[in-house]
DNA sequence: GATGAATGAGGGTTCATTCAT
DNA sequence: CATGAATGAACCCTCATTCAT
């Protein structure tokens, strides 16, 4: 019961914030749009900002858990295999969003309308998504896989990435297959843009 | 005298604005910190939103200017060209955004804390960004210099990367040379992560 | 409870805007006159002009009822009826206006202090005052007690003399009796000013 | 030159007082109206509503000046004599209040809109007015030509009247020719609703 | 736990007025 | 005299949060 309304009001949030934005949507809108008192809404929320925190949280707990934790670097041995694992991070990335659209649609475009503190709790979770790049990307590395480029600036380079791949996936091109997707993403990260074709020196035969 | 005012209104915002964020800053921190009286405030900007959006202009429009407009695509001839460029591209960015620490940090921020007006119109800025960023490649692609890959799914997976390239040189590491971040943000853009020596199939000799 | 609120902000405002005007009147003075929040007043009415607005509405509704709607045209027959219902409609528009002093001071001096949009529908009343008062003129008319003279012409006469009147009971002379005052409108309004001594040629044998 | 000034923001004033009443027009859209600088304005009016206030001052002159200065009581001697009178100071009034529409206007609907101390100053043009009609009936009584009601109580009924005679004369039918209203005003003021045929026993033979 | 009326601090914006040029 | 940029006091209204029922 006490969960349901908390479900309720999450849901109802997440509707509004995504449509009017975070500092648009009063906490009067979230209860009414979710049947409740407005006094209610302070029994399963410390304040509007804490709500809008459940909210990412949930989105980041979720992400982690269908991408990199399914997909550890350990049992990989060849490129080919990498290849495969990322194109299914990638693909998994793109369906999450897609999955959970109004939520990333927070995510990427409400994060920062919230005040100093929770903005400050947003920004770790983006900075513990590049720290779990930056430890997949060493494992790799030291498989031999991949390059030995600074992995710190790599992971903020992917997370990065990836924040444009979700907006891309769900706003500008929701209708895109997201294996064909997944794909391109994987040929651009993995072997980069220029043409093996053209006249360059940096990956001979 | 006029502009005099204006740019340090601007000067007093931006600081204020990076440092508590746009909604916790109040006309009259900024009229304070700019020594002027607050109805002068209202003879230079619209209003809080507007002045906003005049540092975040001044951004993109010098941003722009010191990178895709000085370096056009149309002159390239062979891989080693486009990678110079793009290598001087990356070093531009990068060194824009230090020299304009401040702006950079609005734009990274602050700006979905703004009213929905304002906010599309620097959501304008990330999609004239990423168009200018899909022609270029559609010209390098004509060249034969890069692979077919969608070109706008393409441009807005480097305006992710430029974003967290200008986060990373920023905040994270505010003293790792530029040029050599530009090198990585080169190779990685260009080559992509696979090591060569792995045992691959996508870039055969 | 929440109509004893509404009671005390209007009884307040009403004291307020006839000491000071409506202009000069804030909503802070009304609260705190009320002994409620400021936020409070905002519960219960819309706005500062609204709250005039409520007022004034009170104050016509109450005017009708206890004057035209009370004494109907359709049952006189004699110019002495006519006489006798009019002079005790005088009557009762002062005592109504000496009852109401407050609330006549307002429509009488404050209606055009409003924005536009609530000065229109003050306006409103009174047009509806003078249509009502018209059509009394034509029922008396075809029931031929009173001249042939236009009866909007002769019904906006009538408002300005009953405007007056009702500031001459409340203002000028608040202890004449008002049945004195209501025998003076009468004749006036019934037989003129002209005295029939004179030599004229308006009222023959 | 400095009159000119002074005469061009007058004008524009009372048109921008009508159009949108005294309190929403800004100073600066009279002198924008006038051709002149925000500064000037303080040179010819001590502020807004002193502005307003000579506007009204002119109005009433001339209305004074154009009706009762022009018809003295004292040649007066018979009813007849007065009635032709008063039908000429009727339709003085109704020719000038279409004649200074704008001005008018003002006087009816946006002398309440004024701070106190200038509202005054407008109350007691209107007290002055009642004044001289007051000492204006005392006169044609003592020449036995009117009945013997209060001249007060008569004299703000009048005011009512005029007020309302232009309200209608400008605003409900500003097309009706200025001598009918005139003779019906005068008609009603002079000899009363009631119809001399009917069974009356006030005005016998 | 649930309610929703009451709270009251907070801040963006307006605009009459001034005064240095 | 004229200018118009600068002033800053004034005020309405919003809305997150509380608490008696």
């Amino acid at each position: 019961m006490t969960d349901d309304i908390a479900r309720k009001l999450k849901a109802a949030a997440a509707e509004l914030f995504t449509q009017q934005g975070f500092t648009a949507t009063r906490v009067a809108d979230i209860v009414a749009n979710a049947g409740v008192a407005q006094g209610t809404f302070y029994l399963h929320f410390e304040n509007k900002p804490s709500l809008f925190v459940a909210l990412i949280d949930e989105f980041f707990a979720g992400l982690i858990e269908e991408t990199l934790a399914r997909h550890p670097a350990k049992r990989l041995q060849t490129g080919e295999q990498l290849a495969a694992e990322v194109e299914e991070i990638w693909a998994a990335i793109i369906r999450y969003g897609r999955k959970h659209a109004l939520l990333t649609t927070l995510v990427l475009r409400e994060a920062h309308a919230l005040p100093p503190e929770q903005r400050d709790h947003v920004n770790r979770h983006f900075e513990q998504g590049a720290d779990a790049l930056a430890q997949y990307l060493e494992e790799v590395q030291q498989l031999g896989l991949v390059k030995n480029l600074p992995v710190r600036l790599i992971a903020w380079l992917l997370v990065g990435m990836i924040e444009r791949a979700m907006h891309y996936a769900v706003f500008v091109a929701p209708n895109a297959p997201s294996v064909s997707l997944a794909g391109h993403c994987t040929e651009f990260e993995l072997r980069g843009l220029l043409n093996c074709g053209a006249a360059v020196s940096g990956c001979p035969s």
